[in-house]
Parts: structure tokens; sequence; C-alpha cells
DNA sequence: TTATATGCAAAACATTTGCACTTGA
DNA sequence: TCAAGTGCAAATGTTTTGCATATAA
């Protein structure tokens, strides 16, 4: 009985655990990139050909909203997905190729915390994103 | 001849005006909130009904692409458009009631082109937008 | 057993586009 | 004049949903 960190949590939080979500959270947890619904789709797919789009629609909001996934909206009109890891990062998007960098910054967390508190508000969640091109 | 700055940019870019350029650019210049294309379709047809949803989104782009307006995508599914400011700002959304502050900080967008430029990559845009809720 | 999950196809939603007609310069 | 802009309706692309059936606990 194989498990992963993505389906003790779903048990954790009392998930009932199907085939298909099974198989999208073991593509989920080794995936090391970030994913949208189709290629999610298509990589449960090969794993097995019965899981719908709409399953795995239904799956990712269900695991976002346990705390289980981020969802990532870049500039490209779909959405994209990754699992939530311990340490908080943000994204650098190369977008002459799309591909996304992770990076983390203390000094601007706090910074963002700073702000907040002077506006007089908690942060719930934030977004940073850089859009770049490479030095030439 | 009453003219508005985006007005002045359009003839500067050598843009056409039409009526309905005209109707969209007066309503962007003297919008002070993030309004999204059907809320600007309702502010221009109080002026002008004649003027189509899809001319408002065409009209959009376009000012988008001269430089003339900023398109954001807060997390509620539809863009929302804001003129080009002399002095950049990034945003705090209030989940709650959904109001938008702007907010400038010197330190961040200096931290951001140092992360970027350690990554070898040059700064072409950016988005940090931070969701919060007030303070108890 | 039974509340919940699924597949399918249809619907929803914001946005874009083809086309025939209109208009600004 | 005529390239460019417009209105309308249809198309698009992503995501959601209604409903009948299947399944985990």
């Amino acid at each position: 009985m194989i498990e992963n960190i993505i389906e003790k949590k779903c048990i954790q939080k009392g998930l009932k655990m199907t085939d298909q979500r099974r198989v999208i959270a073991r593509v989920l947890a080794t995936s090391k990139d970030h994913p949208d619904a189709e290629e999610l789709y298509n990589r449960t797919n090969k794993i097995n050909s019965q899981i719908s789009l709409a399953t795995v629609y239904r799956t990712l909001k269900l695991f976002n909203e346990n705390g289980i996934l981020e969802k990532h909206e870049f500039r490209d009109g779909k959405s994209r997905y990754e699992t939530i890891q311990k340490d908080h990062h943000d994204h650098l998007i190369d977008i002459e190729t799309g591909k996304v960098i992770e990076f983390q910054n203390e000094e601007i967390e706090k910074l963002q915390e700073r702000i907040a508190s002077e506006l007089g508000y908690d942060i719930i969640e934030h977004r940073l994103e850089i859009y770049a091109i490479k030095q030439k």
C-alpha cells in the first residue's frame, strides 16, 4: 500500500479516497512543475484512463479548498496547480519560454506584512509574480 | 473641445478617434476605481447607448497595448482596468468587501530587481497583490 | 446502505472574432 | 476615398454543473 503525502493529507481531512483521487494525488505529488487541469488530465490518463476532465477539475478544487494545493493564475489564461510546500515561495515567469522559476525572499515577505499592517489589514494570502526575460 | 489625458495619448499614438473611443476614454479618465469591461459598458452607455460590449473589449485591448491602460486580473475571474499613472503602485484587496487599496513601496521594487538580476533576468512587468482582511 | 463521487454532455462565463456595414481622416 | 472601426451574433477556451449511475465507508 503505497501512499503519498497528498493521500495522507486527504485521509487526515477525512476525504473519501476514490481511485480517481488517488491517481490524481499521485500525479500531483510527483509533478515538479506547475501543470494545468488539461495537462493533469493527460498525465492521469496514462495511469488510469477512467478519469474524466470534470473529475480532475472537481478534485483540484477540493484539494485546493483543503489546503493541499496552491492554485496559480499566471498570465496565460489557465490555472496551474502546485502542492503546498513547507516554505512559501514566489514565482518568476520567463515570458519567452513560459518557464517558471521559484524564489524565496524573507525581506519581501516582511515588507508586505508591514504594509498591510500599516493599512490596518491582516494578510490572508498574496501573489508576487515577476514576468521577465533572460539578460542578453 | 474638451479633451482628456487619455484622448491626448490616443492622438499622440495616432489612433483614430471615434465617438465610441472618445466616450470610453472619458469614462476611464474619470473612473477612480478599477472597473471591468461590463462595468465600463454600463458607464459608457449612460453617455452614449450606441456602444457595444465588443467595442469596449476591443478598445480596452487597444488602449492597453498602447500603454494607456493597465490590465489587472485580481482573483474574481474578470479583468479590471486602470489608467497608467506616473508612479507605479501595487494593490491590496480587501477580500471581504472587494475594495482595492493602492500602495507604493520602493524597497520592494528594488528587491525584485535584485532577485531577477541574480537569476539572470530583466523584469518586464510584475504583479504584487496582497489579499487581506481588516484587523479586528 | 446511503451519502458522496463520477462520467457525460450541456451550460456558464468572460472574451474574441467573422462578416457586412459605417465612419474618420 | 478607403483603411480602419463597429455592431451583432456566433465562436472560443476554460471551468462548472445537472443528472443518472457507480462506489467508498
